[in-house]
RNA sequence: CGGGGCGUGGCUCAGCCUGGUAGAGCGCUGCGUUCGGGACGCAGAGGUCGGAGGUUCAAAUCCUCUCGCCCCGACCA
C-alpha cells in the first residue's frame, strides 16, 4: 500500500474531548473519529489493526475447536422474555430497543445468550455433539450510561462472544479451562501486559468467573493482587484477611451514653478514645428485588469497607443503594450517625459482617438520637445477625493465605470468562437428550473480549511523547518504508525495491511516497506508530538507509540487504506456547 | 438520572461580562523560494456563531426552551 493513495487524516492538535493518553492518540492519529457520543467510524488503517486483532482471537480459538457463526443484531423481545431478561435490561436502561411497523418488540444484541441457546437448543440434540463451543466477532450495543474514553467505553463497540456448551460440569470445566488458555495466547500475541484476575459474575449471572485486566493507570477497573501468593482479583470480588481487633472480653453490662452530634466512627473514637476496630457501623440500604424492595441493615467493624457488590450478591437482588436520609429515619426512628442492631425494628433485616463474628462488648448506635451504647452483645442486647462477608479487601492487607501483602493496580478489562452453568438452558428449556435418553439442560460458559477496546488498550500500554508505538502483531502495517524525497527517482525507485522485497518475505510493508517536507514525515509517521521504519533519503545514491526501531527511535545507517534482513528478524515472532 | 462545564470556518480557541464591522493560530487551494525533524513569502477559499422562540432600532453577546457534546458518581467487553 502506498500511503500517498491511503486515508490518513491526522492532527496537528489534541482533539479537546480525549482525555486519556490511547483515546488522544487514536483521535489525533486520525485512526477513529467520533460519530457521536460513544460511537466511532474507523479509517481505513484502524480496520486493519482491528483484523488483526480479530484474526488473533480467530486463530487462537480455531485452535481450542471453537466454530465461528453469526447471529442477528436484531433480536426480538419474545426470545429476552424465555430467559427473563428481557424486563430487567430496560429496566437497567442499557439495552437499545426499538419496535417494528406492526409495533413488535426488538432490542439490539447487547450479548447473545439468548440467541445462542435457542440456536443450540434447535441444532443439538445428543450429547454425542458435545462439547459445542461457537464464537462470533460482531458489533455489539448499549446504552452505556456514560460513554467515555473513545473505544473504551462505547455504545456500540467490537466484541467476540463465544458460549460453551457442555453435558456436565466437568465438561465445562475443560471447555472453561480452554477458553482461558486461548485469552491468555491472545492477549500475550496482542503485545499486551496483562492478568486474569478473580471476578465478580455480576449481571450475566453463573459460578466462576475471571477477567483479563490489561494493567494501565487509565483503567476503569481497581485490582487487589499479591505477587507472593499469585493472588488477583478485582476489587469487586478481592477477598483478604482482615487486620486483627482488640478482643472485646468477656460481656459486660451494655451502658448507653449521650453522644450528642457525635455521628461518625472518627467522632466515636475521640469521644469514647476507643479504636474504630472495636466499633460496629450500622448503614442501611435500600435494596431492590424484583417484585418488592426493602430496607436492609449492614454491620461493619468500625475500621472496615462494605463492598457493596458482595452484598448484593449475598441479598441476591436486582440493585441497591445507601438508603436516603429520610428512609434512615423512617426505618430508624433517629437522625443519620445513630443507626444500630439495638432497639432495630423487626422489619428491617439486619446483616453483619464475619469479622463481627464473636465480637463482644461492641461500641454502635442505638436508633435513638444523641445515643450510643457500649457493652453491645449480640443475641442478649440485640438480634443475632446473619453473618456474611461482605467486606471491602484493601491494599495493604494480606492476601487470603496470608503469603502476601494486597497491592492495587488499575486494569482495563479486555476479557472476561464466566461459567454460567445451566441458568439459560433451564429457563429456556434447552435441553439435549443424555445417555439415558432424557433431556438435560446445557451446561453452558460465555466468553467476552472486547475486540476494540483491547486495540486502543494495546496504544495505552505502547505510546510515548511522539505517538502511538503499535505492537508489531497488530500494527496497522510492520514496517514503514519512507521514502524521504519522492522527487528523486533513485530515493523513489529504492523504496519501490525495498517494499516488493519486504512484502515478498511476507513482511506487511507500506511505502510513504507522500510528497511531504522530511520533518513533518518523521512527525506524522511516529504519530502513527509503524513499529519499524526503513528510511530512504540521501544516502539513496550510494545504496545506503536507515532503520529504526519506533520503541526506541535509535536510527541506525546501513545496506538496503541489511535493513532487509533486520525487518525480517524483528518480525520473526517467537512462537507462542 | 443527579451535579458541573462547553457548543463561534476542517482542528484548537479568542470575542460574550459591558449588544452595534465575526477574529487568531494550525490546516486547506494556487504560485514562488525552501527541502533530514511539524519552513517562508505572496495571493485565496472557507463561518445561517448548535437549533427555535423572545427582548431590542440592533443579538455570537441578554432571556426562555430545545438538541448535542465533555467532565464527576451508579453499569460493563
Amino acid at each position: 500500500m502506498q500511503l500517498s493513495r491511503l486515508l490518513i487524516a491526522t492532527l496537528r492538535e489534541d482533539p479537546a474531548d480525549a482525555e486519556i493518553p490511547s483515546h488522544r492518540l487514536l483521535a489525533r492519529a486520525g485512526y477513529i473519529v467520533k460519530t457521536a457520543a460513544g460511537i466511532y467510524t474507523y479509517s481505513p488503517l484502524m480496520w486493519r489493526t482491528l483484523k488483526k486483532v480479530a484474526q488473533i482471537v480467530r486463530d487462537e480459538l480455531d485452535r481450542e475447536s471453537a466454530q465461528e457463526l453469526m447471529m442477528p443484531i436484531l433480536q426480538p423481545r419474545e426470545l429476552w422474555e424465555s430467559s427473563g431478561r428481557w424486563e430487567r435490561y430496560v429496566a437497567d436502561g442499557i439495552m437499545y430497543t426499538l419496535k417494528d411497523r406492526k409495533g413488535t418488540d426488538l432490542c439490539l444484541g447487547p450479548t447473545h445468550e439468548e440467541v445462542i441457546t435457542a440456536f443450540a437448543d434447535a441444532t443439538i440434540t445428543s450429547y454425542k455433539q458435545l462439547p459445542v463451543n461457537l464464537y462470533q466477532i460482531q458489533d455489539k450495543f448499549r446504552d452505556e450510561i456514560r460513554p467515555r474514553f473513545g473505544l473504551m467505553r462505547g455504545r456500540e463497540f467490537i466484541m467476540m462472544d463465544a458460549y460453551s456448551f457442555d453435558a456436565d460440569a466437568a465438561g465445562l470445566d475443560e471447555s472453561y479451562a480452554a477458553m482461558s488458555r486461548a485469552y491468555h495466547r491472545i492477549f500475550e500475541r496482542c503485545g499486551l501486559e496483562f492478568g486474569a484476575v478473580q471476578a465478580d459474575a455480576g449481571a450475566i449471572g453463573g459460578s466462576g468467573s475471571e477477567e483479563f485486566m490489561v494493567f494501565a493507570d487509565a483503567g476503569e477497573d481497581a485490582i487487589l493482587r499479591c505477587s507472593a501468593s499469585g493472588y488477583a482479583a478485582n476489587v469487586e470480588r478481592a477477598d483478604s484477611i482482615a487486620p486483627a481487633a482488640p478482643s472485646g472480653g468477656d460481656p459486660r453490662p451494655i451502658e448507653k451514653h449521650e453522644t450528642p452530634d457525635i455521628r461518625t466512627v472518627e467522632q466515636l473514637e475521640g469521644f469514647f478514645s476507643m479504636p474504630a476496630a472495636a466499633m460496629a457501623k450500622t448503614v442501611l440500604y435500600e435494596v431492590k428485588y424484583a417484585e418488592s424492595e426493602a430496607v436492609v441493615a449492614v454491620m461493619m467493624r468500625g475500621d472496615l469497607a462494605i463492598n457493596e457488590v458482595k452484598l448484593a450478591n449475598r441479598l441476591d437482588c436486582l440493585a441497591l443503594e445507601l438508603a436516603s436520609d429520610d428512609k434512615i429515619r423512617q426505618a430508624t426512628g433517629a437522625e443519620v450517625g445513630f443507626a444500630g442492631p439495638v432497639g432495630l425494628p423487626e422489619e428491617v433485616r439486619l446483616l453483619a459482617d464475619e469479622t463481627l463474628r464473636g465480637a463482644t462488648n461492641l461500641l454502635t448506635g442505638c436508633n435513638e438520637t444523641g445515643y450510643h451504647c457500649l457493652n453491645v452483645n449480640f443475641g442478649r442486647d440485640c438480634r443475632e445477625p446473619e453473618f456474611h462477608d461482605v467486606r471491602l479487601a484493601r491494599a495493604g492487607e494480606s492476601a487470603p493465605g496470608g503469603a502476601g501483602e494486597l497491592e492495587e493496580v488499575r486494569g482495563i478489562e479486555v476479557g472476561h470468562i464466566f461459567k454460567l452453568g445451566t441458568k439459560y438452558s433451564s429457563a429456556m428449556d434447552a435441553t439435549f437428550s443424555s445417555q439415558q435418553g432424557k433431556p438435560e439442560p446445557f451446561v453452558m460458559g460465555c466468553y467476552g473480549i472486547g475486540v476494540s477496546r483491547t486495540a486502543q488498550a494495546a496504544v495505552e500500554q505502547n505510546h510515548d511523547e511522539a505517538g502511538i508505538i503499535w505492537p508489531p502483531a497488530i500494527a496497522p502495517f510492520e514496517v514503514v518504508v519512507a521514502v524521504l524525497d519522492p522527487k528523486k527517482d533513485e530515493q523513489t525507485a529504492l523504496g519501490q525495491q525495498i517494499y516488493d522485497r519486504l512484502r515478498e518475505s511476507g513482511i506487511d510493508a507500506c511505502l510513504d511516497d507522500r510528497k511531504l517536507r522530511p520533518g513533518p514525515k518523521f512527525k506524522d509517521l511516529e504519530l502513527l506508530g509503524f513499529p519499524f521504519q526503513v528510511t530512504v533519503g540521501r544516502g539513496a545514491a550510494d545504496g545506503v538507509v536507515e532503520f529504526c526501531e519506533r520503541r526506541n527511535r535509535e536510527k541506525q545507517e546501513m545496506s538496503v540487504d541489511e535493513a532487509i534482513a533486520k525487518c525480517r528478524e524483528a518480525l520473526t515472532a517467537p512462537a507462542v506456547s
